[in-house]
DNA sequence: GCCGTTTTCGGCCCGACTGTTTTCAGTCG
């Protein structure tokens, strides 16, 4: 019955993947391995649930061999093979496969003629050594390997899409002022919406690859990593990695759709190919050695019966399935949406007053605004007393009169979901609101049980219209608090409460996959972005681009509706 | 180790850059 036995189960087969790769092993061996892993990951259900009956479903990568390796972890909770390839491979090795230019062959090496088993081991090597023939390590690999562990004790391995997103738009910015530059895209995870990113790739267009090239290594770096005529990877000063890649315009659409990835959809895109007698490369399209016209992405998968699948959705995760049984979503768009329904004003931690909060959304074309300030428990964020919530209210009465045509204005409050699931304000106050949203913001490290129960007390309480942030997390920062998602989807589907989508950068809560549970148990969800200045409303695109991740329809998302069905799905009593 | 509307064997996506090589291995995406 538990997903978690997904989990574990594919962390089995990739420290398999893993070991199989430092003993250098058939690399299509490895491969399978890692294709069960995203298969299992992204199975609906529970595996063993489905290996436990006696006539099993096919899942897509699991043949005979791993379906013993399942079957014998149902049975014992482990699988013999990985500790037989734990005995030629120290554990400890495995974490070292992230630093940046050593990798496993090197790393194996390593260990066979050194017995280096853990950092500190490697970095005596090679900070000791300036070459190490007999593993053919010369002067250049060895400063390379010097580089790639500082960077790796620096810790800076992922940055927030919003990060990305914004350098990305920077640096493209300069590349368009090179000569001969005639565009340059954003491609890579980045383009998919991820909500980290590794690295960051750009896609540029010109005729002129050397001097385009040249100019790229003058952009402003702390080092270059690869200068060639049709790549060049800078390591920024804040050391995120920048590969250009530089293509004439007629591989564009081809370059546009190999580096957006990912590497799992472009497997498939392929293979499809192959199977039609076309070749598919980041030059472009062929048939038969001949090179077929591409202007667009949307003419590569047309010309391989595929209809146009969006960056967003690119990650192996159905879509091919779903694009060829004609059931891909048509997902929600930064357009669709009609109002931000979580906004703070300075009555508590925002910084915007109510007319500047109003004016803005009305620049921004939206239909609605709701005003959501903390709650009095939120001692931190100047959270509203009962006394000055009527004040706001109040003055939010004024102003709905005021705007009255131009945006619908609705009153409301981010009320604190308290330690025993009761509520920062009483039933007779929310009763009074537009719009209600409960969230946590204390007490995370409760159990999952506990924490669950909070949620749902929440999600049942007749005022509340949306969860805000359900899981808490803050990436790369703090951990999601434990939570029984499948019953809190089920309670938010059965009690009209929707859950949010929270667009702020390092939240991105609740997730791609969180949403995409959502939506398949019926679930509203809203995406919002908490806004705390005028520049945050921006934040909504990252918002959309999870939404789209989790395969969200315009009608999955409350804050698409128009005012009147806004109105009636809030009466949900 | 998986997979099959040309195949139950023999394929498996494909290419760039670097360093140590003189024809290629390792790494990366």
């Amino acid at each position: 019955m538990s997903f978690e036995d997904n989990e574990k189960l594919a962390s089995i087969f990739e420290t398999i993947a893993d070991a199989l790769e430092f003993l250098n092993d058939n690399p299509f061996k490895i491969r399978a391995y890692r294709n069960a892993v995203d298969s299992i990951r992204s199975l609906n259900e529970s595996i063993v649930d489905i290996y436990s009956k006696s006539n099993p479903k096919k899942v897509e990568g699991i043949g005979k061999d791993l379906e013993q390796k399942i079957k014998e972890y149902i049975d014992t909770k482990k699988v013999a093979y990985l500790d037989e390839l734990l005995e030629k491979v120290p554990y400890t090795l495995f974490q070292l496969k992230d630093i940046r230019g050593l990798g496993p062959k090197t790393l194996y090496k390593m260990f066979e003629r050194y017995r280096v088993r853990t950092l500190e081991d490697v970095k005596k090597l090679v900070f000791e050594n300036d070459e190490l023939k007999d593993i053919s390590l010369l002067e250049k690999s060895i400063k390379k390997i010097r580089e790639g562990i500082e960077l790796f004790e620096e810790g800076q391995s992922r940055f927030s899409l919003g990060a990305s997103l914004l350098i990305a738009k920077g640096l493209i910015e300069q590349i368009l002022k090179i000569d001969y530059v005639v565009k340059a895209e954003i491609a890579g995870s980045t383009r998919r919406g991820k909500e980290t990113v590794g690295d960051l790739d750009i896609l540029i267009c010109t005729k002129d690859f050397k001097n385009v090239s040249k100019a790229l290594a003058n952009l402003p770096h702390k080092q270059i990593i690869a200068l060639g005529d049709t790549k060049v990877s800078l390591l920024l000063s804040n050391n995120m990695q920048v590969d250009f890649r530089i293509v004439d315009d007629e591989s564009f659409a081809c370059a546009l759709q190999y580096f957006t990835g990912s590497k799992e959809h472009n497997v498939r895109v392929r293979e499809i190919a192959i199977k039609k007698g076309f070749k598919l490369n980041e030059y472009g399209l062929f048939f038969k050695d001949k090179k077929i016209e591409t202007k667009s992405e949307e003419d590569i998968y047309k010309a391989l019966g595929l209809c146009y699948i969006k960056p967003t959705l690119r990650e192996n995760k159905g879509e091919i399935e779903a694009c060829l049984s004609n059931n891909l979503p048509d997902v929600v768009e930064l357009e669709d949406i009609k109002g931000d329904l979580h906004v703070h004003s300075n009555y508590s931690d925002g910084l915007m007053n109510l007319e500047e909060i109003i004016q803005e959304a009305i620049n921004r074309g939206y239909e609605y605004i709701a005003i959501t300030d903390h709650s009095v428990s939120s001692y931190v964020a100047n959270g509203l007393s009962v006394e000055r919530l009527y004040e706001q209210l109040n003055e939010i009465d004024k102003l709905k009169s005021k705007y009255k045509g131009k945006i619908n204005i609705l009153a409301g409050s981010e009320v604190d979901i308290k330690k025993d699931g009761s509520l920062d304000f009483d039933d007779s106050v929310l009763k009074d609101l537009d719009i209600v949203i409960a969230s946590i913001h204390q007490g995370f490290g409760n159990s999952k049980d506990i924490n669950t129960k909070r949620i749902i007390a929440a999600i049942e309480n007749p005022y509340v219209n949306i969860i805000g942030h359900p899981t808490g997390r803050l990436i790369s920062q703090r951990p999601p608090y434990e939570l029984d998602m499948q019953s809190i989807v089920e309670k938010a589907a059965k009690h009209k409460t929707a859950l949010e989508i929270n667009s702020f950068y390092l939240r991105l809560d609740l997730n791609d996959e969180h949403a995409r549970l959502a939506k398949a148990f019926g679930a509203k969800l809203c995406i919002n972005t908490d806004t705390h200045t005028k520049d945050n409303f921006n934040y909504m695109l990252f918002g959309v681009l999870t939404a789209q991740r989790g395969w969200l329809e315009k009608s999955d998302c409350l804050n698409t509706l128009n005012y009147s069905k806004l109105k009636q799905f809030l009466k949900k009593r």
